[in-house]
RNA sequence: GCGAAAGUGGCGGAAUUGGCAGACGCACCAGACUUAGGAUCUGGCGGAGCAAUCCAUGGGGGUUCGAGUCCCCCCUUUCGCACCA
């Protein structure tokens, strides 16, 4: 009674054991120093927000990241494994509101309870290279990095319409919004309002950014098309057209220059400034441009642009095509963003599908200025297609549509009314948010000097911590007058603060840097250790980055490449992004009632049945559908491990010290299977990352032990056999199951961390079986299956296939006209 | 509308290079053990059929000795982009 349950799986009691044991020795899971003559590897998984709970996806995303350090550790390599806290933004500022907690108190604690939660799983992290982005020693540097942009004009100040969400009170990035409402409230519509703002300059290295795409062959192409797409470049031209009657230009931007001389308008956006000039002089106009915005606004917010119902006024002014001299009217139109390109387009309605549709319904004429080539039928307007020659069109007549592009430049430029041009969509970086809980920037407005950066050595400008905090608009800092009122670094006169502070993602776009270097408080990190760790081999994440915080990193890491602190150029070699967790088909929420908690998961089944389940039920790039049951079938998995080798433990210790001998019998069947599992799992975790069918490899070696008990508890397995079974067996499995792996290894009498124990490597002569089943298809039906010895030629495999009963009986009276051997594979023949 | 990914038993999924479809797990069924239990072990488990066999990887065509896998057309789902001139 007793002997049987102390033999009981039972994780509540190994878990805490091991946990304690590994908490008590951090080197364990310790980088090396960079001298230590170990390849490296540096595995990253992305930082949390303290929210205070870990969900499913943390689990999932740091049960890859781990599983995959283990090995790398266990591979000999010098692995970084840190983990850090996003833990600056909105959220502390909520909870400060509702429970009065400050908003560092609620922050760490929260961080505290996450850490626990981390432990408890047995994530094996670097502690000492902890990272929290919201403690003065971080976001000192933050600062820092903004001064050397600000030096390098990479950061600057500019008045424009923001996206604005009254839930937050706060301002947006455009990322920030999604189909016109803020990204963290869902249903709060973005208004937009006019102020001043920081913006960093990303779109210097928007062409560099696009470029680096197709050197990431490590990334997935899912993520790399998505910044393409969001960089949005466009080569095209810029072109003046005069206002007749008035000294004004307006410029436009175009794709298809070729298709000029069908222009039969100009549309303008109806915030062109040109626009405000008209409706000066004309009121009854400035009604019609106001409702053009209105209905903008309107899709914007809905964010339906694309649907929106193009509607135009005309202003009665023309103007004046440069290329012939035409006149055309200048309209107003809905659909002209004023913020690409130039706010302004030549219509051609002939050549754009949007023009035809907007000409049609305001009568303007559609002209034909493209003529399609003769092997193409297809003529009807509109004719969008590139592959043309150009009709109608003056001295270009006759030119194919990209020729004519090329030379209507050269005449543009010539004539001083135009010049090729390439636009991007992205726009730089809006950095300036109205809230307490940020870093704040560190620049200082003074009435003589203007904008003076805070010198280096005043740094870090330290956010104070007594702070009412209101729903008020308006920066909470704005209100503490020992935080605004300063004298100004320059002439030494009252001057104010700015109370800004910088969006949190300027937090997470350069953390990965200092976890190499963490304590460092007289730079951002050491050059040299970053250079040694960096880039990252491998970075781990949820897809929902793919661009926000993947594009910044990406931007950041260039400019400290610039800066000359670092020689990368770009953060992470590879990527990856799992899927989420799911369950009854949709995304966890608290709305739909369908959330599961890692604690309950744990207490019930422990941390290795609840990270190997997040392992085992889907390969980690697809969605995961949690299953209770399923992780109970894990958890019945290790029980079945643990009694296994529990049960044959004394044997294994017994044999330490016995050399093994040539194994036969059941032995090298077992011992065959072993290392084929090796194999297997080996290659997994080198290449495809199919962490579900390493986990069903080792349940099928399991299985095999399993029913050969009888063999085993006979002694027909000679003990050093059965200690090699249980200690790979155990090798295999600890970067899954890495407390069930501590404890076994202990059990079995090996010695050392099983971390540090050497990753198996499958003997290939061990692998191979020395007979195979070769399935015999007729007609490429399966009709038998014949056993041959490895290694058999063709000739003996047909023989065999030939003579074996049921392809006799089918063959019988018949022409065999072609028989197909593939060795090892299988025999087709072809019956007549 | 454009682009990408996916579609395989009751469920999650496997099949890595065109070569035995359904590994492994869950659920379910039967049995064993039993101080009766949501423990453990054994066996079964895509569909039809007594069976031999036949059918089967979203649907339809094709290439091939052979197709879940390659090609063409279509359907569905998910994701991304969507007046970006």
């Amino acid at each position: 009674m007793a002997e049987e349950i102390e033999k009981r799986y039972d994780p509540s009691a190994i878990e805490p054991k091991w946990q304690q044991k590994w908490a008590a020795d951090p080197a364990l899971y310790a980088a090396e120093p960079i001298d230590c003559g170990k390849p490296k590897y540096y595995v990253l998984e992305m930082l949390p927000y303290p929210s205070g709970q870990l969900h499913m996806g943390h689990v999932r995303n740091y049960s890859i990241g781990d599983a995959l350090a283990r090995h790398m550790w266990m591979r000999g390599y010098n692995v970084l494994h840190p983990m850090g806290w996003d833990a600056f933004g909105l959220p502390a500022e909520n909870a400060a509101l509702k429970n009065n907690t400050p908003p560092r108190e609620w922050t760490l604690s929260n961080i505290a309870a996450m850490k626990r939660q981390m432990e408890r799983l047995g994530l094996g992290y670097d502690w000492a290279t902890e990272v929290t982005t919201c403690l003065p020693d971080y976001y000192r540097w933050n600062q820092w990095f903004f001064l050397r942009m600000y030096e390098k004009d990479l950061v600057y100040r500019k008045k424009s319409k923001v996206n604005w969400c009254p839930e937050c009170a706060t301002v947006l990035a455009n990322e920030q919004v999604v189909d016109g409402c803020c990204w963290r409230h869902e249903t709060t519509l973005v208004e937009q309002r006019d102020l001043v703002q920081w913006f960093f300059r990303i779109t210097a290295y928007a062409q560099e950014l696009l470029e680096g795409l197709d050197k990431l062959e490590g990334w997935p192409e899912k993520v790399r098309t998505m910044q393409r797409n969001w960089i949005g470049r466009s080569e095209g031209t810029e072109v003046d057209f005069k206002v007749r009657g008035s000294g004004e230009t307006i410029r436009v931007f175009t794709t298809r220059v070729d298709t000029i001389f069908g222009a039969t308008s100009v549309q303008l956006a109806p915030q062109h400034a040109l626009v405000d000039a008209f409706t000066a002089a004309d009121p009854a106009l400035k009604v019609l441009v106001d409702e053009l915005i209105e209905q903008q606004k309107k899709a914007r917010e809905a964010g339906d642009l694309g649907a929106i119902e193009k509607h135009g006024v005309a202003t009665g002014r023309v103007a004046i095509n440069p290329y012939n001299g035409q006149p055309v009217p200048i309209w107003v139109a809905n659909y002209i963003l004023a913020d690409y390109g130039t706010g302004a387009i030549m219509s051609v309605p002939g050549h754009d599908e949007r023009d035809f549709e907007f000409a049609n319904k305001y009568g303007l004429e559609v002209r034909r200025v493209i003529a399609p080539l003769p092997e193409s039928e297809e003529a009807a307007l509109p004719f969008t297609s590139e592959e043309g020659v150009l009709v109608n069109s003056g001295e270009f007549t006759g030119l194919s549509c990209s020729d004519a592009q090329i030379l209507m430049q050269v005449v543009a430029e010539r004539g001083r009314f135009g010049e090729p041009k390439v636009t991007f969509r992205l726009k730089d970086w809006g950095v300036s948010r109205q809230r307490y809980w940020g870093t704040p920037i560190p620049m200082i407005h003074c009435e003589t000097d203007g904008l003076v950066p805070v010198p280096d050595e005043q740094l870090p400008v330290v956010l104070p911590a007594q702070i009412e905090i209101t729903q008020q608009g308006g920066s909470p800092l704005g209100r503490v007058a020992d935080f605004v009122n300063v004298t100004c670094p320059k002439c030494g006169g009252p001057a104010r603060r700015e109370t800004d502070t910088m969006d949190t993602f300027v937090d997470s776009s350069w953390y990965f840097y200092r976890y190499t270097d963490a304590k460092n408080s007289s730079a951002p990190f050491d050059p040299a250790t970053a250079q040694y760790w960096f880039p990252i081999d491998q970075y781990i994440g949820g897809v929902e980055h793919a661009i926000l915080h993947l594009i910044y990193s990406r931007f950041w890491t260039k400019v400290m490449r610039d800066l000359g602190l670092i020689k990368n150029d770009e953060p992470a070699r590879r990527l990856f992004t799992q899927g989420m967790v799911i369950k009854d088909g949709a995304k966890m929420s608290k709305s739909k009632g369908n959330v599961v908690s890692p604690d309950d998961m744990i207490a019930k089944y422990g941390a290795d049945a609840t990270r190997m389940y997040a392992l085992f039920a889907a390969p980690p790039d697809r969605d995961l559908d949690w299953q209770e049951d399923g992780v109970a079938g894990v958890s019945r998995f290790l029980a079945r491990v643990w009694r296994l080798a529990t049960k044959y433990a004394p044997v294994a210790r017994a044999a330490r010290d016995q050399a093994a001998e040539a194994p036969t019998g059941i032995a090298l069947k077992l011992l065959r299977k072993l290392h084929q599992t090796i194999a297997k799992i080996t290659l997994d975790f080198e290449g495809r990352w199919h962490f579900n069918t390493c986990v069903a490899a080792i349940m099928e070696l399991v299985n095999e032990i399993q029913a050969a008990d009888a063999q085993l508890a006979a002694g027909e397995v000679p003990a050093p056999a059965i200690r090699e079974l249980l200690r790979t067996l155990v090798l295999l499995l600890a970067p899954l199951a890495p407390y069930l792996a501590a404890e076994l290894w202990e059990e079995l009498g090996e010695e050392g961390a099983v971390l540090r124990a050497t990753w198996p490597v499958s003997d290939p002569e061990l692998a191979k079986e020395d007979e195979l089943e070769v399935p015999v298809q007729i007609n490429g039906k399966l009709v038998s299956v014949v056993r041959v010895p490895a290694g058999s030629d063709a000739k003996t495999i047909e023989a065999a296939a030939l003579a074996e009963e049921k392809v006799q009986s089918r063959t019988t009276g018949k022409t065999v006209a072609k028989v197909i051997v593939v060795p090892g594979k299988l025999v087709n023949l072809v019956v007549k």
